[in-house]
DNA sequence: TGTGTTTTTACTCGCGCTTTATAAAAATAT
DNA sequence: ATATTTTTATAAAGCGCGAGTAAAAACACA
């Protein structure tokens, strides 16, 4: 591999005069910027962005820490933030948290010895506090579909209560009053709000929440089906059923098809997050809008400004949820 | 950010002592090898990543590169690879190349810059001519999908013609006759090889290749929709559609439905890949099953077993596609 | 021709770590 | 007690580059 070394002979300048053209900010005479360049090109030179960042302390990368490398959810998050960080000419180091405390955090000491000039994350297992602490080191954190009220200018997010609230509503207003709920992992933030929101919606229309039209799924599809299994198991007499995700609602689906319910007269579903294969579903999935290519693309602007220096941005820091209804909760009669 | 420096000065040794417990290869005695553990946590010393690099020319880290972040073909990939050596104590990274050439390049090139001691690719834009001549720089090249002759040990590929036969001769069985074929895009070496099986196996059954039956997608959504409304348009009489991978499939179904089909009964499908939703589509897609994490663990034992001399791994380069049979090809009578 | 400016280039140090070669200390043998 | 081997620690060089400072070259003006 040729080093900055080799051009520089081979160009008959110093170190620091092919340095300069690599960076071309300094002065450099048009005459030995061409002679460097082209002994570049003949040696097939390739500046080596490990050496530049020891040297610069800056790597022109963001790191990017979220719960799965799979899943439409992330997929979609990863994709745009990449996108709008690539235009830019910044690129990103993805690394998976597994929503697991220890993993979450082995994730941002990499992310943190790579030298990434930030990190935006989606984690769910690690606390606020440590999040807090986090931040005063010096790698800063931005945070995805999470809330920390310390940093939260930090910080891009949902408003899941409101979300969760809205699915409810949607299906109270179909006329349902026997609805089951299939929730996330609790100890994530956003399942425990789109919780709340829940709730709220029920007791604004007094309904009582009942402990046995509610289930704590796992955010897959296998939640979903063991939700309503539960459910039937337990004799529980629904009409409606809405899931705290996507996922969690099309395993209900499948599962409710296999033991005998025409869909969607026989149960409604809603699902949340509208990920793209809801669209595909059969019947098509009423959802809650979960904007997360906007949120993406939000952190990364907002990583561009602070740490970048870009001008002229103005960003958005919660964003609203909206209720897409689709055929999956007709109306009833 | 405390450096290897600080920590030798509080624990009263040399900076290569401190290294050397780092790497606890060489010798050092118990007792400063306590000390030294004991500096570290007391500074909450990071050895920096950047800096090691550097000076050992080696990461620890191996390249990731994929066409998209998103798609569950994808996801999957991604995840299977890194499970896998995270488990090693290797870190992934990982970057999108667009299925274009350019960008595949810069992605390659980006890799490279960041000293990763292997790169995984899925690469469709870039010529096999690129690839052997990559290969023979200092970073060592692993393909995804893609089967290149002179590089054929760092291939881990799928026999796709052999899968598209396998999709074609399904319907056959079934007894269709009339079976239109929308396929990927055939500068994708997996699009064209599933192509080239759908023709062996009409071939195979004396049916004739028919282009008013053939359509050329985008692998989205989209493609099946816009496939199959070219098919209708144009009159074609078809009772199977043979999709070139699920996406399509899906967004064939889902038209399918839009206008009037029932399905399976009126339009037998098939998918290609067998990525997660397919299982929970209605009906439940029929697909041919592209066993992604077992090639994403090949992939990753590879790198193990070359770079990081792990020893008893043998490794399984070209891996059979397998007919899933579900509900959306039924019997005909 | 000499002095002052401006433009261009060269040197040197250091980023944080690994890695020799080498010295010092401890353990063992004679 | 001394010589010899084994174990442990040190110092210094260097990985490839950036940045600040010093020096050289080019140019301008009187």
């Amino acid at each position: 591999m040729a080093t900055i070394y080799q051009v520089s002979e081979m160009a008959g300048v110093s170190l620091s005069t092919v340095s300069r053209v690599l960076n071309d900010n300094d002065y450099v005479s048009k005459k030995t910027k061409k002679k460097v360049l082209e002994a570049m090109k003949e040696l097939g030179y390739q500046p080596s962005s490990i050496a530049r960042s020891l040297a610069s302390s800056t790597t022109n990368s963001v790191g990017i820490l979220v719960s799965e490398l799979d899943g439409p959810f992330f997929g979609q998050m990863m994709s745009a933030i990449e996108e709008h960080l690539r235009i830019a000419g910044k690129h990103v180091i993805i690394t998976p948290g597994h929503s697991d405390e220890k993993k979450e955090k082995s994730g941002f000491e990499f992310l943190i010895g790579r030298n990434c000039d930030a990190i935006i994350a989606h984690v769910e297992a690690v606390s606020n506090e440590y999040l807090i602490e986090l931040s005063k080191g010096k790698t800063p954190i931005y945070l995805m579909s999470r809330y920390v009220k310390e940093i939260e200018e930090n910080c891009i997010s949902l408003d899941n209560v409101m979300g969760g609230y809205l699915a409810t509503k949607a299906m109270i207003n179909k006329g349902h009053k026997n609805i089951a709920y299939i929730a996330g992992p609790q100890f994530k933030e956003d399942a425990s709000n789109r919780l709340k929101g829940h709730k709220q919606a029920l007791a604004e229309y007094n309904l009582t929440f009942d402990e046995n039209l509610f289930y704590i799924g796992d955010f897959k599809e296998t939640g979903g089906s063991d939700g309503l299994r539960h459910f039937i198991q337990n004799k529980a007499q629904i009409t409606a059923l809405v899931c705290a995700n996507d996922e969690m609602a099309s395993g209900a689906m499948k599962y409710a098809r296999e033991h005998g319910f025409n869909l969607p007269k026989d149960l409604a579903i809603i699902g949340f997050d509208n990920v793209i294969f809801t669209n595909y579903l059969y019947p098509t999935l009423t959802t809650i809008d979960n904007p997360v290519p906007e949120m993406g693309r939000a952190a990364a602007n907002l990583v561009l400004k602070d740490i970048y220096k870009k001008s002229g941005i103005t960003i958005k820091h919660v964003f609203q949820p909206k209720l897409i209804l689709r055929d999956s909760t007709p109306d009833i009669n």
